[in-house]
DNA sequence: AATGAATGAGACTTCATTCAT
DNA sequence: AATGAATGAAGTCTCATTCAT
């Protein structure tokens, strides 16, 4: 039951936003009544921090496993952090819009725990970025923190507009992306 | 009037949220009464769609001047983009905040309109990436729409954690971007 | 319409109790709806709390003017306090028994000012035994505020089973108080 | 585990009262379920029902047992009604102060029956005060029910304020109440 | 003797909006 | 140009109670 309320609150936050959506209406759809919430539920917001704190806490799982993988490279492990990214839109697409656009709805105190794991994301996005710089995989005279927001900033806004179902795939628009952050759009003439 | 409660709604409703603030706040915080609203607009709606507009508008203004200027290439014109959007940061930035995340409580006429004027500044800018390429001062081996959609990531992504006020300058950053948009961040042997 | 909502809450909050009385209910009985209700109070503990400040306050109002009197001596002081809680009988009992009985309903901060109120009613009324004593009126060998709460809840109780319309009037009921108070019940053979 | 329910309500209805105490908060001090309450209690109200009538039963016994003492005269049976209400004080206050506030919760036949008891028990005492009257221990010019709810009034107040474990004992207590009550606070010359 | 899931009625409260003045 | 009173629909949440197991 707990998992129905998961499933179908997704969908009704992401397509009418948390405070649009009624508990009445999550009840409706499922077919249950409203008490039946609250047994499973203290309130409204608990619910929205356990969809959050899923999303983020599944992103930093494949995250680590990417990054402590010993036999890859940073630009490799830099397409697979992006292209696990563009993937997820399948099947978190909407977890994803969740997390960005009703965080702010959390109390003060699943607010702080949300941030924290969401700034450990970055940092450790950050980090890979610094390795390669040493390694000489990256260029170094550009701030790592910028970049990161940058390219983080290029995949979270594709779950915004990108369809996985439409013409571009999956594994093209991870390519097209890391082609761009590696080597930039400037023709270079040689 | 109306400038004031413009003014003071953009603040509420990027702090709060536009179905978080009430109207009753709204003339509260100016200290006049519901009435008073309720005769320059005829519904939060309607205001709302004020801001958004205003703010959109305002930006395919600044494009245009930018695009249509005869003496400068396609690289400079990109730097200039970039530019007008983080330097907008420091006075639109509630503005564009409530853009981005209010922007589905439009009804959906005003939602379309928007939403198309939101699209011509994509294909604006799309339209610009497609000349480079032609011109040959952009690689033409990417779709220019993934492309544009990702350097609007980095800039608009920017909005929810740049800070002016800080220790990187608006200058600063818009070069650190177009640097990164134009080159990548691999290194490269010479 | 303030003085309707207050008017009938005391009513019904003395005939059901406090929690047991809907907003619903109130505004029913009037003949407005819940905003209506809203219009006027913030909450319904808001109510409770203006309810139970007048009466005290009247309370120590009547108090004042009693025990600030150059021209009566203790006895008849007491006698007019006691006579003054016994005919507020008449028109403060429901406030009376509201005050004591729902109380506790009240937020820390309102409960505190309101202890606060009732407390300066007692000892004000202390000080008037304490006066009598000084001045050979009252004996002194028993502690005043024991006697106090002891002559307090004489009055006090009456609130619960009195009825000024019944055989008893209150000029009776009061001066068979004060007899009690003054002499005691126990016979004595002179 | 009647036991157990009967003592936890007890604490929980003083402290929070009826209305506000949860069945959901008793199972949980207790450390079972909701399920186990409604194996031994029908409902709430007959839970607040047992609570009131093993009071007020406890106390008529008691009153029983010290007025029918053979070798016993009014006055000190008097006292002995005075201290068993003040000592009850200190295991009973809760109980007392449940039934005084949360009466009125009892459904039409409970409340009749319980106040059938509790006028039984204010009945003795005036019958206690009447026949002190005949033999000449009580004066006998003040009508004998006021009396009753006169002395009533006093130890049944000090339910509200008296702490046994502060600085004047239950006997103290006691002492200076019967004082009060047979001889009043006049200053007599002789 | 006890559990846990579910119910459903009803509670307080919020708020955009209306309208006579 | 502005006010203040009033509306009413909708929202979140509580809780005594039921029942199959």
């Amino acid at each position: 039951m707990k998992e129905k309320i998961i499933k179908t609150s997704i969908e009704l936050f992401d397509e009418k936003g948390f405070k649009e959506t009624s508990i009445q209406e999550i009840v409706e759809t499922i077919g249950v009544t409203k008490g039946t919430f609250y047994y499973y539920y203290n309130s409204k917001e608990e619910l929205l921090k356990d969809i959050c704190i899923s999303y983020i806490e599944e992103l930093l799982k494949q995250q680590k496993q990417i990054l402590e993988n010993p036999n890859t490279d940073c630009i490799t492990k830099l397409h697979e952090i992006v292209y696990m990214l563009i993937t997820n839109i399948k099947s978190q697409r909407r977890s994803a819009r969740i997390f960005f656009r009703e965080m702010r709805h959390l109390n003060d105190q699943h607010l702080k725990e949300i941030k924290a794991k969401r700034n450990q994301f970055r940092k450790n996005y950050q980090k890979l970025i610094e390795i390669g710089m040493e390694k000489q995989q990256f260029k170094n005279h550009l701030p790592p923190d910028m970049l990161t927001f940058a390219i983080l900033g290029i995949t979270n806004w594709s779950y915004y507009w990108f369809h996985p179902e439409g013409e571009v795939s999956e594994e093209q628009l991870a390519k097209i992306y890391v082609d761009f952050i590696l080597n930039g759009i400037q023709f270079v003439d040689q």
